[in-house]
DNA sequence: AGCACGCCGACT
DNA sequence: GTCGGCGTGCTC
């Protein structure tokens, strides 16, 4: 038998050694060693033990045999993933700018030493069955016809299932993923984030019972790897999970639904920051699978795919069970000021809730913003109470006997003061609105009423965020007062008002996707409102800007009005997606290095626009306009000590952005500021 | 990343 | 003279 080589990348996350070293597999490993296997093996000049994954075996070396070290030992047992999750892999750090290595474990099954429980734990326990799915309507039948047309003539593509809060979505997905399954293939449906998603699973664990695996972000690394293993074997078809069900070993995957699929939670924040629709419709077409992605109000990056003819699209508008809609009403926060009313609960908003309450019916407030106030100051100097290490403002948050300032970014407590810090005045107090500011309002206002809040201090305990939901389903409560976490997906039958405080919130964060956050979070928030039907919802959306197009739309539940006003400000001001936008982030603790190499970066990335440019025009091309703007400081300037600048590059070309990152990664790689780093967004979903 | 080789300052 | 500073460069 020939000597066997392994093309090795090892576990060190450098550009410098970000590339594949070969060694010698000996021949006691041979059998264990394939193509996905962790292996640990002698590298540098200390043969210092380090692991690496096997990304290529050949029977040819291709570097002086001399050289080349032996594999020291495999990890048992190790799912061997095929090549194509490999080449997924590769196509992620090209794609987003990272290390090999990076992207490998992104995409690599972990394996942690796998505790053998004496009593096995279900995972699946704390999800009840859900009444098993009648037959579909007529609408929801001609997109699956549709759907199955196509698959039996081979024709893989991407859809947007583009349907109404309650069109009955999941059902379709059922259908899909019935007939994908019985020609023999693998399922991967994603939900944004288990907890929040849980209707949707509990409908597909009845359906599939036994034979779908299930993960959550409560597994353990060791439950996720045997889920992981299920799949590779074959044991299970279809998993369902968050964003890294992405990567289930599946042989033969021919369908991935995205539920939800405008949801910010599918855009990773660790590097490679990818985002999990572009990495599906990548794995898709590696497989020949097709790609479903649904919504109510889609992304308006994939409506415009789905215009533009680059997706399929399908619509269902009308909502099963003849569920009505609610009744919208906008109050001007203006008005209620003007008229003396200094509370955060609008007049109209009082008087919904008091009438829900009288007739046994719940009540839903929603508030993008959690704590108590958003920040302490001084009314004598003006002075705001900042987090000493990051550039922003403390957030007050009360607990059962003391009051705390808390810092969202680096998570600095520190006590609320009593006095100003600066020029001692007793007049220091809490401004803004949150959470826990509402549900004490709400109190002084119904002080006969049961309330409940969550929101991310409500809901850090296992298992709070189920117990706060059960509670409010079983009528423990009258009132339930949350942030965003809320509103996704939780249908309860016996609510009838839903409030949302300050619908402005979410539009001053300025940043060009804040107008479709809000479009999202309003109308998510309205369809919780009356969905049974019986008796028609109430949705109360308060704000200071009743005009903006965001908060109309969203109140008349007008997609489509939405996206032709939001889609008009992108294309004049150059936003995703008619341009695409990549965010580099320099970072270091030295400001005035982050300064020198973001000034020098920007440099380079604009010679070398001009340099494409020009060459592009004497081929005749009408080079597509680049623009390099910044280097600025980043929106939050300081993290940690870290200081934080940015420059935003625009291009209506792709391609373009790719060869300009790899170009600024090269210029980078030059400068010896070893406190310095840089790091790569592509469409980045928040402002940086 | 980590380790070695390499060429300049104050010490047994 | 030499011990050691960390700048530069390589790792199969």
């Amino acid at each position: 038998m020939s000597q066997k080589y392994a093309d090795i990348i090892i576990d060190i996350s450098h550009e410098g050694v970000d590339r594949p070293f070969q060694y010698i597999i000996p021949e006691e490993l041979e059998t264990e060693v394939g193509v996905g296997s962790k292996v640990t093996v002698p590298f540098g000049q200390g043969n210092r033990r380090r692991t690496g994954y096997v990304v290529r075996i050949t029977e040819e070396p291709s570097w002086d045999v001399d050289k080349l070290k032996y594999v020291t030992g495999v990890e048992e047992g190790y799912i061997a993933v095929e090549s194509k999750l490999i080449r997924l892999a590769a196509w992620m750090r090209r794609e987003y700018g990272s290390t090999m290595i990076a992207a490998l474990k992104t995409v690599m099954p972990v394996k942690k030493k796998v505790r053998e429980r004496k009593t096995q734990i279900s995972t699946n326990e704390y999800i009840p069955d859900f009444e098993k799915i009648s037959n579909l309507s007529d609408d929801q039948q001609a997109v699956f016809e549709d759907f199955k047309t196509d698959w039996d003539a081979g024709d893989r593509n991407t859809y947007l299932l583009h349907g109404i809060t309650g069109s009955g979505k999941t059902e379709v997905y059922i259908a899909m993923a019935d007939h994908v399954i019985s020609q023999g293939r693998d399922v991967i449906i994603l939900v944004p984030e288990i907890a929040l998603t849980y209707q949707t699973v509990a409908r597909f664990k009845t359906h599939f019972q036994d034979s779908i695996s299930i993960l959550n972000s409560r597994l353990s690394d060791g439950e996720k790897y045997r889920e992981f293993m299920k799949c590779r074997e074959g044991k299970t078809h279809i998993i369902i999970g968050p964003r890294s069900a992405l990567f289930a070993p599946f042989e033969n995957l021919g369908l991935i639904v995205i539920d939800e699929e405008h949801d910010m939670a599918y855009k990773s924040e660790m590097t490679p920051k990818y985002h999990a629709r572009e990495v599906a419709i990548e794995r898709a077409r590696m497989d020949g699978a097709s790609v479903v992605l649904g919504s109510a109000t889609p992304a308006i990056s994939t409506y415009y795919k789905a215009l533009n003819g680059e997706y399929k699209l399908y619509t269902l508008d009308s909502r099963v069970a003849g569920a009505t809609l609610p009744d919208v009403h906008i109050v001007d926060l203006r008005d209620e000021l003007a008229k003396g009313n200094r509370s955060i609960i609008s007049r109209k908003l009082y008087d919904s809730m008091d009438a829900a309450f009288k007739s046994g019916e719940q009540v839903m407030l929603f508030i993008n913003r959690r704590g108590y106030n958003s920040f302490v100051s001084c009314r004598s100097c003006g002075e705001v109470i900042r987090c000493p290490r990051c550039d922003v403002s403390l957030s007050l948050h009360e607990t059962y006997n003391s009051r705390k300032l808390i810092c969202h970014y680096c998570g600095h407590t520190e006590n609320s003061p009593t006095e100003c810090p600066k020029c001692h005045s007793k007049l220091i107090g809490g401004y803004g609105t949150g959470t826990q500011k509402l549900e004490e309002e709400v109190k002084k206002l119904f002080p006969s009423i049961r309330t409940l809040r969550m929101d991310k201090d409500t809901t850090t305990a296992k298992g709070a965020h189920g117990a706060i939901i059960s509670k409010f389903r079983n009528h423990e409560a009258d009132c339930l007062i949350g942030t965003q976490m809320i509103v996704k997906g939780h249908d309860f039958g016996n609510v009838s008002v839903v409030g949302n405080v300050l619908a402005d919130l979410s539009l001053f964060d300025n940043d060009f996707e804040s107008a479709e956050r809000t479009f999202d979070l309003l109308t998510q928030a309205s369809g919780r409102a009356g969905r049974t039907g019986d008796s028609r919802g109430t949705v109360v959306i308060q704000t200071y800007q009743p005009e903006h197009y965001a908060i109309e739309t969203a109140a008349a539940q007008n997609y489509r009005s939405f996206y032709d006003y939001e889609m008009a400000y992108r294309r004049i001001l150059h936003y995703p997606p008619v341009y695409e936008l990549l965010c580099v982030l320099v970072t270091s603790a030295k400001e005035d290095n982050a300064v020198k190499v973001a000034d020098a970066l920007a440099e380079a990335a604009k010679t070398y626009v001009q340099d494409v440019k020009a060459t592009s025009d004497t081929k005749g091309v009408r080079g597509c306009e680049t623009d390099v703007i910044g280097p600025a400081e980043a929106y939050i300037y300081r993290i940690n000590d870290i200081y934080r600048r940015v420059i935003y590059i625009k291009s209506a070309e792709h391609d373009k952005l790719i060869g300009i990152s790899e170009h600024i990664q090269e210029v980078f790689s030059t400068f010896d500021e070893n406190d310095v780093e840089v790091s790569f967004d592509f469409n980045p979903m928040n402002v940086m």
